[in-house]
DNA sequence: GATGAATGAGTGTTCATTCAT
DNA sequence: CATGAATGAACACTCATTCAT
């Protein structure tokens, strides 16, 4: 992705995309905010199943959502600059939005008994963020060419079975 | 990665570089099909244990493994690359040598009973490449700042775990 | 000097620049003509003094006080353009004023017999006016680091010592 | 005067450009460094007149003589980037060589009693080389359009007439 | 008059690739 | 077989200039 390529695409000169944005690395950490605004918009409100686990599947679906309609090119872009480091790390601190979110989820889950509590949520969250974005990568290398929500939403829904805690009776039956 | 750096680190002229491969691409398909042989080499002989979920733990981390000994730099040179369709998709045909392995252990598994059957045996073998790659991709984006084969071991041990299926007994006790 | 950079400073929108002038270069021979204004407010009065080279410095002097109001900046951008000849050499014409008040110093000194006669006045002119020049330059170049006017009057009093005839008497002397 | 200017005029590519030097800076610097080979081997051996200020003049004459055969090209390539002070003043040092010669010649005659002494030597080097760069620019400026050597040295030997002492009888008689 | 978004040719620089030696 | 000088298209970015509002 050039910035030649880029203005081409949106029909303007590369002149006008540098009155926009101070070089191309602008542009990705704009792409970046863009989920954070994504998700106080559309994606936090649905956040608030009673089951913590339901709420880390709607969070990686809500980012896989977000990553389709943002299209493989820019996913493209964003995929080849990441991570991003400038402007004093700006965009780390808004991609923490992001993290806070699903630490947030996470730790109300292990709390509740309802995730298991031999990783720290920090681990978890780590998990889960690097599992979703490789599928994101995976969607964009591919060109798209399946459906990025439902493939996440999938394999995430297994990952969860495996944070689940095993009940009391389960754990006797295992060893039976 | 430019073809001087590569060849500087190599010792060699960059022309004596196009003596050996036709250009760069041709390199990584010659990387690709480097851990087809350290498979071959190192990892198939472990995996023979009798519960092929563990087998699919020791696949993943044959796989980190031959990913940290390639090093930061040749990974990320195969990121970029990555998918490589040239040549009739000849490495992609090695490649499956990997796909082939890890979908006979999860077909096994699933003929064993010890892993579910919801999931097609392909559809599995893809959402754990797509997870194992997407943890090599933030490990070399991170510049190798982690211990990649520990953390691809902890996540795949607990997505293992959703992939086993629940007994008769567990699922009555998790009702009640 | 980018436009932008003077209209910035200028608190004007580039808009604006073009509005008044046709293009950047206007702005440098508008620049030009400011040293004429300014040779007939300040400097032409200074010049009546009887010793023609006394009047030689305090011309000098007037030039270079000038570039140093000027500043570092607007001096660069007159280096940079430096010379003009667009709109029929109207610049050069107007440079003429500077040229032919020098001129008319030197013409009457070496009349009145305390200037030598060795070299034609437009030489002598020219000499002067690039000896000072240069010195604007170089003040610019080592972003006016120094006294301009300072340097540039010890460097034409030390010249002008050379313009001064020797006396038959002096000649004598220097023989013996 | 662009790199790709640079790389017309000398028949070769901007790639073989880079090739040979990092940077268009690197160039210029390469060129300051050719005016020290000029003087070691064609100035330097000039420079044992008995008269020092003989010296001065043929110093500065080797300098503007080094500059006409560089040519107009180069010239505004050199002044277009004075004073470079990358790479730790390496050629800053290399100019010194210049100066140190300049400065040695000025200090035997102010010893010798053949220049006078109001001024440091530092002093006087430095006013001769910017009045002989700044011919050397305004050649350039205009297009190498007269003599720069014959100029240079009409000019110098007028001022040099100025730092000649003048005797007690020629002051006595200047009073008169 | 004034604005500033838009333009696009041009700049220094990079890098995969070629080829004479 | 090996070299490395040479190539030139491509890149990110700049800037004088235009023009609709």
């Amino acid at each position: 992705m050039t910035v030649r390529m880029i203005c081409d695409a949106a029909n303007i000169s590369s002149g006008t995309f540098y009155h926009y944005f101070e070089n191309k690395t602008d542009l990705i950490i704009e792409l970046f905010s863009l989920i954070d605004d994504y998700f106080e918009e559309n994606v936090l409100e649905r956040l608030s199943d009673e089951d913590e686990l339901v709420n880390v599947i709607r969070f990686c679906s809500g980012f896989s959502e977000f990553v389709m309609q943002t299209g493989v090119a820019k996913s493209k872009l964003i995929n080849s600059m990441f991570p991003v480091y400038s402007k004093g790390g700006h965009h780390e601190e808004r991609g923490r939005i992001l993290y806070r979110e699903l630490n947030a989820i996470i730790s109300r889950g292990q709390e509740k008994g309802q995730i298991i509590t031999e990783y720290a949520a920090e681990q978890l969250v780590d998990m889960i963020l690097v599992m979703v974005r490789g599928y994101c990568f995976d969607w964009a290398r591919r060109e798209g060419s399946y459906d990025l929500v439902k493939y996440t939403e999938e394999m995430i829904a297994l990952f969860v079975r495996g944070l689940r805690p095993c009940s009391a009776y389960d754990l006797k039956m295992q060893k039976d």
